[in-house]
DNA sequence: CTGTTAGCGCGTTCAG
DNA sequence: CTGAACGCGCTAACAG
């Protein structure tokens, strides 16, 4: 198949008997243009259906108006609500997106970034895939002087501008709940240990029980590698404690979800057993059976301010000084931890 | 923030004292070449760290190798199925990949269409918002001639080709269904009915009706505009009705949550007074209590089916003549709908 | 085997 | 007020 010709400005030039800058001046609505052949050439312009080659535009004043935005999927309601922030206010600002996805995988996203590059976006916004341990390729953009912004899973030795939440505050905030509802001995189930938000939380965690004078205990501090496999593992580990839990925090809701699932399925009352949180605020944390404890991430709002900052960085509008931009997130008690205290 | 300066053949030309041609002719493994000066370019290409600008080669080939896709709302997890399917096999191909959402308005619809157009993709795919209701601007592509398909928000009237979800076979599995576990005073609720699956959702729903001898009933079907307020507006209604209906079938899975939600809410038992089903699949129908019973669309698939089909026409690999390709729907069965018959 | 020339579509000199 | 010439980065046809 092959495409339909687009009109250009020489075409239309020639149909006119004029020269192809006297049509880009009026196509800009230059002062310095003869009122009657401006009128002219625009009308015609129409009538052709003249669009202008954004291509041959970008390549000219090598700029292209265009974002690049990475994230590891987007498939996430989480991730996918970013995207819709970044896209509402790039478009307001006059720039498009393409968005890639590195399903989680460091070579994917790797192969993102380049391809990104090559099509000359003007500058990157970057979530890390879980499997990103090394930061060669962020370092090399860095080097290469191509702009960019991390959000959410960042990297903190990046000397660029991040937007995260306060995970520590998110976690502490749960926690804290769960204190406060009678909980005494609360399970932590982690993700991936290199994660940068399984640590923040965990730090959350921790000072919400320093706090309450209770002291660490490792045997409750669980680690899954977030496959539905590995968190129903947690699941029954935790199901065998003896004596149980009376609190569980689990790092992000899905795998809460499947906790709550596997325990649903042998008998195990949440909360009149054990209470139970998670963290992320998904669509379905609200209507599982009972409903979910959880912390809410703005992912809409986090897309909005990682791109407004961008942007600003790009048009000069302010420093070119990398900034962190740290988004508090929201308590969402729900009835999965509502104990009688 | 201006971006870091990006190393042209041109330069490594003049590094080595050879012409660009040269340097174009040795990147790209031209047979005719000594041996030796193919070497030394491809060599210090890789270590001034050369990456060709797409932008250019697009200009000069006039295909960018791209392709913008317009969804309505990428939040939506069967659109950012489809989304994911089209890229991986997008870029399997070699072509990336340009989204934009319409958010459901038409003039959005318009203006992103308008961007893609002018950013020069080489074709596009499109899922119609849910309030196109003209469709000029789809015409138009069509006779400037820019190869696009329309996925599971169609319109009929457009000669290209389609990839849809079999809706009324779907529709008719679930009310079957419905009808085997003993409904047999089943309500339908439906969206805007001007939307193509409410009505071929509908056509399912009848038919099924039919076959069992039960013949339409004008009160037992609903329309909702699809916002929660409607939503529970109609399921207080329902709730209303003397006597209940044994059966219910919302057309898509958000709706029937809201439902559920409401009728648990004032006490209406799922599935014993009133049997529950919707449509789609979403993950939150899986964990709402009870379970809902649904449809299951697969949105990757659909995703991988158009981008592949698109990009055969694209390539000349089939005939350019518009097809239409049908995705079959597989039953969920769940807890809502089960009876004792 | 390699350099020169031309042109993709556009905008910006620099001349008239 | 308008046209001709040049260059963005790249490739291909045409000469040597």
């Amino acid at each position: 198949m092959k495409k339909g010709h687009q009109v250009t400005m020489k075409e239309i030039a020639k149909k006119l008997g004029v020269s192809v800058s006297t049509v880009s001046r009026a196509l800009k609505d230059s002062p310095e243009l003869h009122e009657e052949t401006k009128r002219k050439i625009v009308e015609t312009a129409k009538e052709m259906n003249y669009q202008p080659n954004l291509l041959a535009q970008s390549l000219r004043i090598s700029r292209t108006k265009t974002l690049g935005v990475i994230v590891p999927e987007i498939t996430s309601h989480f991730f996918a609500s970013c995207i819709s922030g970044i896209q509402d206010f790039a478009n307001k600002r006059g720039y498009n997106v393409m968005i890639c996805q590195s399903n989680e995988s460091i070579d994917q996203e790797i192969a993102n970034i380049k391809t990104l590059v090559a099509s000359q976006v003007d500058a990157l916004m970057i979530s890390l895939s879980r499997e990103t341990n090394h930061y060669e390729h962020l370092f090399e953009l860095y080097n290469r002087e191509i702009p960019f912004v991390l959000f959410d899973r960042v990297h903190e030795d990046i000397p660029v501008s991040k937007v995260t939440f306060n995970d520590a505050g998110g976690a502490y905030q749960v926690t804290n709940h769960l204190l406060e509802t009678g909980c005494r001995s609360i399970v932590y189930v982690s993700g991936p240990e290199d994660l940068y938000i399984s640590k923040k939380r965990k730090e959350g965690y921790l000072k919400a029980l320093r706090e309450y004078g209770i002291e660490e205990n490792p045997d409750f501090i669980k680690v899954t590698d977030l496959t539905e496999a590995d968190n129903i593992r947690i699941a029954k580990e935790i199901a065998a404690m003896n004596p149980l839990p009376d609190g569980v925090f689990c790092m992000i809701d899905p795998l809460a979800v499947d906790v709550l699932t596997y325990w649903k399925s042998v008998g195990i009352k949440v909360p009149e057993q054990i209470a139970l949180a998670g963290f992320t605020n998904n669509p379905t944390s609200g209507v599982v059976e009972p409903p979910l404890t959880t912390v809410s991430q703005p992912g809409y709002e986090m897309g909005k301010l990682a791109v407004s900052h961008l942007l600003d960085q790009l048009d000069g509008l302010v420093s070119d000084d990398p900034i962190s931009i740290v988004l508090d997130t929201t308590l969402v008690p729900r009835k999965s931890s509502q104990r009688s205290i």
